[in-house]
DNA sequence: GCCGTTTTCGGCCCGACTGTTTTCAGTCG
């Protein structure tokens, strides 16, 4: 079993364990321990358990070293097997209803034998649910109402999608008089490929009128909540957005506090608590003495003062932490300010995040030569608009019938078209003839080398036959990698959030091959891609892989796109120097190593 | 189940809100 498989039997273990109504510790072990495994290398994993090494790594104790060894090696593990055996699997499915936790899905099923989400409605409707202790009226509307919002607006939201939505609204909040500052906080703001819902955080000197503008703006369809200190909508897509009113003193606490993440925020607090410090929305106030943290962080006298989320980060000894590289995966530790910096490596530095200014071009891009919608002529005007260097125009190969790929006759048509337009001087942005070139089912590629060899740059992507297994799948693409004049794998993983799973792949195979070859690996910047995935280019970089940011586009609209790539990029830890798109035509001309017959003109 | 500059036991982040309750448990973020 790989180690993201073992993370996955960990998670659910924690689930079980939480319907059984375990010591909330100890499940909270497991889902740290498949945390922490994530953050392992697959080789590195393999390694560990080899050598009897897995109990060093921080979260694994003797009984998670034994639990992951067995899985590692067979595949099984006769615990879980007998705990999944013991559970109803509607329970699980039951936790999805907001409202409900461990707790009350076991009163009802051992009450009322309900085990099952269907269950559970149909005995909310003949009343039975409002007669048990514990439960009322209340708690029988809402969890009829639950199940009824679980199927209309269960999803989640794409990150590009949602943010939409939030930047009206963050200067429309910005723009009331009583309001001194505004930000959405949350997944949003972190950079998350995909948003459950919005959070917005306001300092003001007033709340009824914030309160008023939040609920009747325009788009609103549902007010869900209205109260003293906050109020929530949904959105007609079903999206809700919740907007917290705080003192403007207390206004750093509760953004960074609902800025997340939430194993990002037990870290830290876990820090202040080391250093005799207590965290939370209201404020960071002194851990010892009489009274709450809220009661304390009343009294100005006892709390950290913080005008930006930086003083808060200094008050722990801590360089600012970017909200991107809040997710709990080593950034506190990063972060600590060392008198001597040389002390630490550059693995365990805060990094220099890349920046979208930081971009001066993209390779991978379509015209309506293909399945875009912009032409050769539009694309080019718009990434001079961009104050691009460069553009790559990748055009889909004749595989992809489709998308109305393009034969070898036709793609020699549009490199005469594109040296035409450089040469003619039209735009400040130089073009470069590229192809999204398919990689076929045996890992060939759709056009041989001489035609390849003509190309300024290759993009090799997967189109078809998403159906093969992990093996030949991962061969067919390092196959791919190791044909000349590659110059970038696209979407490593074909994924589309929120709609599809990518094919299956053993990715660290793969980002090997690439690094082996010279080969880079593109981050597609797609709002429903972002592939390949944030949490995989830290390491990878590390070893040296080159990371593309690629739009996708196909469209003029399409190009900006780039900026969810770079939110990618950062939460993957990546700086200007890793992205080779930062890099200048010239220095780019210099890397692609282009064929005579190109030589570039000026 | 994990962990230790108070170390092998007794802690484990913090607070708000809700609904059901007369003092709090469960859930959520």
């Amino acid at each position: 079993m790989n180690k993201n498989e073992i993370a996955d039997v960990l998670l659910e273990i924690g689930v079980l364990l939480e319907l059984k109504g375990e010591n909330p510790f100890k499940i909270r072990a497991y889902q740290s321990g498949a945390r922490a495994l994530e953050a392992i290398e697959e080789a590195e994993l393999a390694r560990l358990i080899q050598e009897e090494k897995l109990g060093t790594v921080k979260g694994f104790g003797e009984a998670l070293v034994q639990k992951v060894t067995e899985l590692h090696a067979t595949g099984r593990l006769d615990f879980f097997e007998k705990l999944k055996a013991s559970v109803e699997p509607g329970l699980v499915e039951m936790l999805e209803i907001p409202g409900l936790g461990p707790k009350k899905i076991k009163v009802l099923h051992d009450k009322l034998g309900i085990a099952s989400i269907a269950a559970l409605s149909e005995a909310c409707g003949k009343g039975l649910v409002a007669e048990l202790d514990g439960f009322g009226e209340k708690t029988q509307e809402k969890i009829l109402a639950g199940i009824k919002n679980r199927e209309a607006y269960g999803r989640r939201h794409l990150w590009w999608d949602a943010r939409a939505v939030a930047e009206p609204i963050v200067a429309g909040l910005r723009a009331l008089p009583v309001v001194k500052r505004a930000e959405a906080a949350g997944s949003l703001r972190r950079g998350l490929e995909t948003v459950g819902d919005l959070d917005f955080i306001v300092a003001a000197e007033e709340v009824a009128p914030v309160v008023e503008w939040f609920t009747t703006m325009s788009g609103v369809k549902e007010v869900t909540a209205k109260g003293e200190t906050k109020a929530s909508v949904r959105f007609e897509s079903g999206l809700q957005a919740d907007l917290r009113i705080v003192p403007e003193d207390q206004f750093v606490f509760a953004l960074h506090h609902f800025t997340g993440s939430k194993d990002h925020n037990v870290q830290l607090r876990q820090r202040a608590l080391a250093r005799g410090l207590s965290l939370s929305e209201w404020g960071l106030v002194p851990a010892e003495g009489e009274g709450t943290a809220k009661a304390k962080a009343e009294d100005l006298s006892l709390r950290t003062r913080a005008e930006t989320e930086a003083d808060l980060f200094a008050a722990l000894g801590l360089e600012f932490i970017p909200p991107e590289l809040r997710e709990g995966f080593g950034e506190i530790e990063a972060a600590e300010i060392h008198v001597n910096t040389k002390s630490k490596s550059k693995a365990e530095r805060l990094p220099r995040l890349v920046e979208a200014s930081d971009l001066r071009g993209a390779f991978h891009n379509h015209t309506t030569a293909s399945d875009g919608r912009g032409t050769l002529i539009e694309m080019t005007e718009a990434a001079e608009a961009l104050g691009w260097e460069y553009l790559g125009i990748a055009d889909h190969s004749k595989a992809s019938f489709q998308a109305r790929g393009l034969t070898e006759e036709r793609l020699l048509k549009q490199m005469e078209e594109i040296g035409a337009l450089n040469r003619s001087r039209r735009f400040k942005t130089h073009v470069f003839s590229g192809t999204e070139c398919d990689i076929l089912p045996d890992g060939s590629l759709d056009f041989d080398a001489a035609m390849l060899a003509q190309l300024d740059y290759v993009v090799v992507s997967v189109h078809n036959a998403f159906t093969q297994d992990n093996a030949t799948m991962t061969a067919r693409i390092i196959r791919a990698l190791e044909t000349p004049y590659v110059t970038m794998l696209g979407h490593l993983t074909g994924r589309l959030l929120l709609r599809r799973e990518g094919y299956a792949v053993d990715a660290e195979k793969i980002i090997d091959a690439a690094i082996a070859q010279g080969v880079a690996i593109e981050l597609n910047a797609s709002p429903w891609r972002l592939d390949m995935d944030w949490r995989l280019w830290r390491k990878a970089s590390e070893r040296g892989l080159r990371c593309v940011i690629n739009p996708d586009a196909h469209d003029t609209e399409g190009l900006t796109h780039v900026r969810a790539g770079i939110n990618a990029a950062r939460k993957g830890w990546l700086t200007k120097n890793d992205v080779w798109n930062t890099r200048t035509l010239v220095e780019i001309r210099a890397g692609l190593n282009l064929h005579p017959s190109r030589a570039p003109t000026s």
